[in-house]
DNA sequence: CGGTCACTTGATCGTCTTCAATACCAGTGG
DNA sequence: CCACTGGTATTGAAGACGATCAAGTGACCG
């Protein structure tokens, strides 16, 4: 049983009544299906809670007795094979939903990688809420649309992408990421995650991982101004390298 | 553009006025959240296709207008990189429904391995019959859920085992196929799809599938009676060896 | 400082791929 | 009946990509 830091909604000072309105992660998450009228409902169901960087807060094959929506950080969810082996088999930041691969167990774990915040919703409260307001319902089915998306081009890059095409892939995925509307991506960005976990992502290992980046930085793709901070060069390349082309 | 010989349903003599009522796909399938007495609209708007062996009839990133339902044969579920390298996301049969992972576009292509017939759903209408029929839309997140825990299965199997893990796996998961209810997983079963079918799904060549067989044959953990049969010998072997334990 | 931890770099190794030849099998036509 | 054909599967030998093993670097922190 894993024991999580959860605590009563505390009212914001500039949130009034009703902190779900004032929320970040509303205009990205499943929550953005419940009509602002309604928000006191989707307040109540939820419960929020903090889990520091490096703590697991959902563990594989046990029972399901929860959802969650991220609302701060960034969690990595992961598969284990019995002598240690781990996929990671995506990255939860802000506005993720996590619970739609559920049965009656987790089918991942989930662990911190910064510190998160997640509004918990135990299953029944949620039934309750998708019964209550099918928009959400709707919004649940379109989010796992997108993630069976993800997940099939993720499969394509398990199976057969090279090491350096994978993590062109990444670099291409990581610089896209948050930046919904704009059609520009990034051309600076963080990775919040460790060489470890790229490489369990990607079905590397680090040293690959390391040697590719560094590799990358030799023919003027990237720059690396510090450990996890990449500048992207050559996004042509790169993403020509990331759609399997040489 | 990809033709399919499309037709009206045909009344099945024992079917009287209602075909999806005596459909072979009903009882696995999102059909099944229907109450028989609307039966009837379902019908209405399902167009019933009958695919070829080998046929092409859905196209990665074409305009997504249908959804399909699975309701004889099995079909293969792909992607593809410029220079022809190919992943198979997924094998669909009987009961299966095809279209969850769409956004505007398809996100895959799909081709019939065997004779493949299809209750074909332009989006439209199959909106209509979400938005009429809640309890369909509540079993397509089911469904979907269950396709991300399989996809994620798919994930740390193809970044993390070894190629006679994979191949232990994929016999494990065939002889499950289709004994839903049943504890008893089948010793004999088919292999409807080629060697370079079995290859691409598991991330590996023909070679190495063709190889790998021979030796658990070796080892007296199967039987090859024909090229596209199989008799499990040695279960708890096979077992031990998907889950990753040496 | 000494210690830890994450990352980088180098040398060697092994699994799976690649390339190539052969076997098999069903269907066709002489 | 048997040779011929095309597709599919098996088997062998050589090679490559990424893994493993091992050492070294640098940042951070008590």
């Amino acid at each position: 049983m894993i024991i999580l830091q959860s605590r009563p909604i505390v009212l914001d000072p500039r949130s009034g009544a009703d902190p779900c309105a004032h929320c970040d992660a509303r205009p990205l998450s499943v929550c953005n299906a419940i009509p602002d009228e309604d928000l006191g409902r989707l307040a109540t169901a939820a419960i929020v809670t903090e889990v520091a960087a490096g703590s697991t807060f959902i563990e594989e094959s046990e029972p399901a007795h929860s959802f969650f929506n991220v609302t701060r950080g960034t969690a990595k969810l992961f598969k284990l094979l019995p002598d240690g082996r781990r996929q990671i088999t995506g990255f939860a930041s802000v506005g993720h939903f996590l619970g739609l691969a559920v049965s009656d167990t987790y089918a991942f774990s989930a662990e911190a990688i910064e510190p998160v915040r997640l509004c918990r919703f135990p299953r029944a409260r949620l039934r309750k809420l998708l019964h209550d307001f099918p928009a959400m319902e709707q919004r649940l089915l379109e989010v796992a649309g997108n993630e069976l998306v993800a997940a099939q081009e993720q499969m394509l890059l398990l199976g057969r992408k090279t090491a350096r095409e994978r993590l062109a892939s990444f670099l291409m995925m990581q610089s896209r990421q948050g930046v919904a509307c704009q059609h520009h991506p990034r051309t600076r960005f963080a990775l919040p995650m460790t060489r470890s976990d790229i490489a369990d992502y990607l079905g590397l290992t680090i040293e690959t991982v390391s040697r590719t980046l560094t590799k990358f930085r030799a023919e003027g793709m990237i720059e690396i101004p510090g450990q996890s901070e990449v500048i992207v060069l050559n996004r042509r390349a790169l993403e020509s390298l990331a759609g399997g082309l040489a």
